[in-house]
DNA sequence: CCCTGATTCGC
DNA sequence: GCGAATCAGG
């Protein structure tokens, strides 16, 4: 791979954006960090922090690229609610490196569920929830890895909210406890409706 | 060990 | 110009 103007356009994008020159690397594909950090030295667009004097792009999600727009918030599954086959086989599972909001936390332990199915095992479920969220490493948004759970825990518009962090299995995005929870297969779910055949 | 960016230097 | 290897650090 080379350095076409359109690469060099979503280096610069990402790298605005805050992305580490590795995450900015498997976005691009076909480059390690290191071509990236090389490259960003190069276009001595180095300092993240200050702008220089040119403006820069401070697009905040700029629609404009499809795989720019991917990042999606990786934690966007409805967990122990439907399986996530995202987590199946992704070429990218880039991290928000953006204030993510649209999070849709896992159900406050103290809040009441939907009222109509506690189902017992969602009951369980959910009880295996406050124990996993104690052992929680509790990572920033920005700590988090794709060798960390990405499990939300808390409301994002809150004070408290964080990332459980804890290991996260391979080729998935969540640790064990939450990949158990989060990847249920259809199941206990007697209801045969026969209209579904 | 995981990760980060910075620098060097042969290509 | 490029980027692997290396360095320096968290």
């Amino acid at each position: 791979m080379s350095w076409t103007d359109e690469r060099v356009e979503k280096l610069k994008e990402f790298w605005a954006e805050g992305m580490s020159a590795s995450q900015i690397a498997k976005q691009l594909g076909g480059v390690t960090r290191n071509a990236v950090i090389g490259k960003v030295h190069r276009l001595g667009l180095s300092h993240r922090g200050s702008n220089d004097g040119a403006r820069t792009a401070e697009e905040p999600a700029a629609a404009a690229e499809p795989e720019a727009a991917a990042v999606e918030a990786p934690a966007a599954e409805a967990p122990a609610a439907q399986p996530a086959p995202e987590a199946a086989a992704e070429p990218a599972a880039p991290e928000p490196a953006e204030p993510v909001r649209a999070v849709p936390v896992p159900r406050d332990p103290t809040q009441p569920r939907s009222p109509g199915l506690p189902t017992p095992e969602e009951e369980a479920a959910r009880v295996t929830l406050v124990e996993i969220e104690k052992m929680a490493r509790k990572l920033d948004l920005l700590e988090l890895t794709e060798r960390t759970c990405k499990w939300p825990i808390g409301d994002p518009a809150e004070d408290g909210f964080h990332f459980c962090g804890l290991p996260a299995v391979a080729g998935k995005p969540y640790c064990k406890h939450h990949v158990a929870v989060a990847f249920q297969p259809m199941s206990t779910r007697r209801d045969r409706s026969r209209a579904g055949r």
